[in-house]
RNA sequence: CGGGGAGUAGCGCAGCCUGGUAGCGCAUCUGCUUUGGGAGCAGAGGGUCGCAGGUUCGAAUCCUGUCUCCCCGACCA
């Protein structure tokens, strides 16, 4: 991609509006303009990085058996009506009438129209168990939006729910999604740590928070120092209920709590141990039994022949918020530092002579040989200072830096710099490009 | 929803108290000189001063209303 082609509206200022860094750089890098209070468009740059994140974590979910839908954003009231929540949400769910005068809602979270989708497909045993997800936009009419796209009132969410036939099933699936979100947070670069939460108005008796520890988030986190070994997970059985049991087992073992929910006694005994942080929540799950499947009529044939419950769980991860969350885990004075794998392009390709015939053909052989290599490529190729080009690619924070100029061409070399370490390495253009093809 | 603050050029701000027809920095555009980590000089463009009423000869400035945004608190992926 060529910038001088490409809507980058990079900022030196700091908006005013902006309290936290992620939401400063998120203005300052160009990844999203605010709407309206709590609502974000996506420019170019910004939506690689949700699409990236997106796509991770809908390969966990795949590879944790869970099938992709896509559920609507507006919902009827009626399926509400049928749950009983549609009194009790309250002011967080944005309400609209149709033409018709009929009462919809823009979906907050989708308990009751995966039920209803459930219901209708699920007829025996066979059937289960299931666990269906989307990634979907969701609208929660927050009374104060703030910290960007952290605490915005809409959001990407990825939204999974389980449905088995009894709590021992319900329990595998809800591990499942317990280990999928393990994984996806280590692919995203982010160390979460799972965290026993309150149900709190979705009910049921098991769940827990994902924490990403960043030292500038939004919750104070208390925790023992074993979680600062990074998660080790191998190749996983997700069919193996024991196995993945002991996997859960291992990451609720040692002690991990929010503000709210500190346990005075494991703190005691972590002793020395106890390390205290600030994080963001990137993900909840939940197993919450019947509380949906019975009051809205979901019943399905057992094995003997009788009608029967099933039991469900919602598990959710804000797509969204980890943009906002990644940055928070990752940045310095310059800039973002994306995790490679979620980084919206590989390498920032910088000109330092746009303009001069050697330089722009050396940089134009060079982006031709990555892009062909499958790596993605920001190529400054305007007619600006090296200090502001390389300024641009720190701030918008592309894993790797290569820099092209009179000397280099002269003498066949390029320049490479990594954005995370600082490191710099000069080299020929086959070997950096070696270099960077593995 | 309670408390506080702010709306003036794309961004950051001054001007408002003490009314007289809008300014600074950055960004943008043009030209020249520069060019290996946010250049220099010269010039240019860009603003219904959030909106609506009112007071006044005259309102960015004073008064009233209203909308929007931000912060603190309670609530939340």
């Amino acid at each position: 991609m060529l910038l001088s082609r490409y809507l980058l509206p990079v900022s030196k200022e700091t908006p005013s509006d902006a309290q936290i860094i992620s939401h400063q750089l998120m203005l300052r890098a160009g990844l999203v303009k605010q709407t309206a209070s709590g609502i974000y468009s996506w420019l170019p740059l910004g939506l690689r990085v949700l699409k990236k994140i997106e796509q991770i974590v809908r390969e966990e979910q795949d590879r944790a058996g869970a099938l992709e839908i896509l559920m609507p954003t507006v919902q009827p009231a009626e399926l509400w009506r049928q749950s009983g929540r549609y009194d009790d949400y309250g002011l967080e769910m944005l309400r609209i009438r149709d033409r018709h005068e009929r009462d919809m809602l823009y979906g907050p979270t989708a308990e009751e129209v995966v039920t209803a989708i459930f219901r209708e497909t699920a007829r025996s045993w066979r059937d289960l168990p299931r666990i269906l997800y989307n990634i979907q936009w969701k609208f929660r009419d927050e009374v104060r939006p703030r910290f960007g796209v952290m605490r915005g009132r809409e959001f990407l969410m990825k939204d999974a729910y389980s449905f088995d036939l009894d709590e021992a099933g319900g329990r595998h699936s809800y591990n499942r999604m317990f280990v999928a979100y393990l994984n996806t947070f280590a692919r995203l670069g982010l160390r979460a740590i799972p965290m026993q939460a309150d149900t709190g108005p979705i009910g049921g008796d098991l769940s827990h928070e994902f924490i990403v520890l960043a030292p500038t988030g939004e919750s104070e986190v208390f925790y023992h120092a074993n979680w600062e070994k990074p998660a080790q997970l191998g190749s996983i059985d997700f069919e193996d209920m024991a196995g993945l049991q002991a996997i859960v087992d291992s990451h609720t073992r040692d002690y991990a709590a929010t503000d709210e929910k500190r346990d005075p006694a494991r703190e005691a005994e972590a002793g020395d141990a106890l390390r205290r942080s600030r994080g963001v929540e990137v993900g909840h799950i939940f197993f919450f039994g019947d509380k949906y499947s019975r009051p809205m009529g979901l019943r399905v044939t057992g094995r003997d022949g009788q009608e029967t419950v099933p039991v469900m769980g919602s598990y959710g991860i804000g797509v969204s918020r980890l943009v906002g969350a990644i940055i928070e885990a990752s940045h310095d004075d310059a800039g973002i530092i994306w995790p490679e794998p979620v980084a919206p392009f590989d390498i920032g390709l910088i000109n330092l002579r746009a303009g001069d015939a050697a330089c722009d053909a050396a940089a134009a052989d060079v982006q031709a040989r990555l892009e062909a290599m499958g790596k993605s490529v920001l190529y400054d190729d305007r007619d600006a200072r090296a200090g502001e080009k390389f300024a641009t690619m720190d701030l918008v924070g592309l894993p790797w830096q290569l820099a092209i100029g009179p000397k280099g061409v002269a003498a066949g070399t390029i320049e490479l710099k990594n954005r995370a370490t600082g490191e710099k390495r000069e080299g020929s253009v086959e070997s950096i490009l070696a270099g960077l093809g593995r």
